[in-house]
DNA sequence: CAGTATCCAAAAAGATACTG
DNA sequence: CAGTATCTTTTTGGATACTG
């Protein structure tokens, strides 16, 4: 018998996340979200508390608010604090991890605004270059 | 009349994408979204075929790639060239905006894949603080 | 206030088959 | 090969109501 193969049994990728099954897709599914994108970048201002995060992600849901949280918190990107009395009171910030995950995500999202004016024209140009008739 | 007020019609962010109904955020979406980083990390080496992209990207069906790709191309991302004949041959590689896109996308995955350790203790502590009886 | 529960509608995922 | 068409199944969205 020859020396192990240098192919992988599934592939042979750069990154983890291109193998299905790998826990960090479901990770970076989390945090590169329709949500969790924007999530991160209000909480990369200041910590927020539950209904402050909902009215600054326009368009987002308590239910969906609710899960995208649950799901940062126990990934570990977002700390939880409750403090105690009544009415109740929770903040919700970032940590350590997801602040420099937030950096990454702003620069991202800085990125792709700032190139919104072509990304626009390529949208004209592609939707004049294939209606069809009428 | 006084001046125009600082105070935008529907909020006042950073960001465009934080408001519904704002161009950049279905874009936002195409480019984060569950294929399109993944996509972006592939094309980001070298042109594919759609077939080499579909066995690079694990887990992705012939639907979902096709709709990602026509979408990042509508976008200004992707290039698409046929060559004619039969069979036929087509590649996908990224434009000038798509290559920048997918350094910081590649940044943003590096970073995850290179804290998921962190991730899973994360998880396994919140799952551990968080079961109900048993 | 900060969520959870419920229900319904709409959308997206997935598999399979088919065509230029 | 590079897709499209079709159909079924799962998720998600969204509104409303309710609880500690």
């Amino acid at each position: 018998m020859s020396t192990a193969p240098t192919v992988e049994p599934t592939g042979n990728w750069e990154f983890q996340v291109l193998a299905r099954n790998c826990p960090s897709r479901p990770t970076l599914e989390h945090v590169a979200g329709r949500w969790g994108t924007l999530i991160f970048l209000v909480l990369r201002e200041d910590p927020k508390r539950f209904s402050e995060l909902r009215r600054a992600v326009d368009g987002i849901n308590e239910k969906a608010l609710s899960q995208s949280l649950r799901a940062l918190e126990r990934d570990g990107f977002v700390a939880r604090h409750a403090s105690d009395g009544y009415p109740s009171r929770v903040e919700y910030s970032l940590t350590e991890l997801g602040a420099s995950t937030a950096e990454l995500l702003h620069r991202l999202v800085a990125h792709v605004e700032e190139r919104m004016p072509e990304v626009l024209l390529a949208q004209s140009a592609y939707d004049e270059e294939h209606r069809t008739e009428r």
